[in-house]
DNA sequence: CCTTGACCTGGAGCGCGCTCCAACACGTAC
DNA sequence: GTACGTGTTGGAGCGCGCTCCAGGTCAAGG
């Protein structure tokens, strides 16, 4: 697969997809004949996935961290299902703070609404 | 108050107060005899709010919006009451993004843990 | 008096995560 | 054979949101 249908299929850019890989976040490409990236359907899935979790809010770093013991293979398993597992209860407790700021929000609108109504009905 | 006193207070850092004020996002601060910052409790209140729109991941653009509808008085009370409910809308939005993207996650760990178990039961 | 420490200003620098650019190399269609 | 489209590279630039710095002012304490 072309460069091009790689990044539509997987949602990165295609800068992105050569700046992740200067960076080592996705592994060294293959190449055709006239040194042009060839996406496998394994890459796909690998891109996929690091797409996701930056849209989960984690940092490049963590992200290349994970990719590293990815490619250290099986031995790092459980190191790589630690890293996710600090990540997802970050992610969790985001949510609840979350929770509590649309809370606040929400307060904060209900206050607009009543000024407005006075000053509405005061005019 | 000092800006020390009113840093520690509002959470948000002594060079961080002095950028929102060149930015426009608080208000030219009262000064004292010596031109030192002299701070107030709706100062507080103020900043206190553009704390948690911040922590809300509202850009700063938008809260420079808000805030100079705030400094143009009660008639942009409804205009206001606006940017939050669309902020309001996004949160929503955003939060229902991690739920599915905590699930995907859960699902992941769930295969590794799939996989170290059956790496240990063949070793 | 003189030191100390908190404050002031304008402006530079930084970490993140891309994004864009110039200059060049192919391969296919006409 | 030449124009075009798509790819390549290294490196510069950018928008965000601060953060830090040099060089100066001022008030209070010893």
């Amino acid at each position: 697969m072309k460069i091009s249908d790689f990044s539509r299929r997987s949602g990165l850019s295609i800068d992105t997809l050569r700046y992740y890989e200067r960076i080592g976040l996705l592994p060294r490409t293959a190449r055709d004949g006239g040194g042009r990236r060839s996406y496998g359907a394994d890459d796909l899935a690998w891109a996929c996935f690091l797409g996701k979790l930056q849209a989960m809010d984690m940092p490049i770093r963590e992200r290349l961290t994970y990719s590293r013991l990815r490619s250290e293979g099986d031995a790092t398993l459980a190191a790589r299902r630690a890293l996710l597992e600090a990540h997802r209860a970050a992610l969790i407790a985001r949510q609840e703070e979350l929770r509590g700021l649309v809370a606040a929000l929400d307060a904060k609108i209900a206050h607009y609404r009543d000024r407005e109504t006075q000053s509405g009905d005061s005019q």
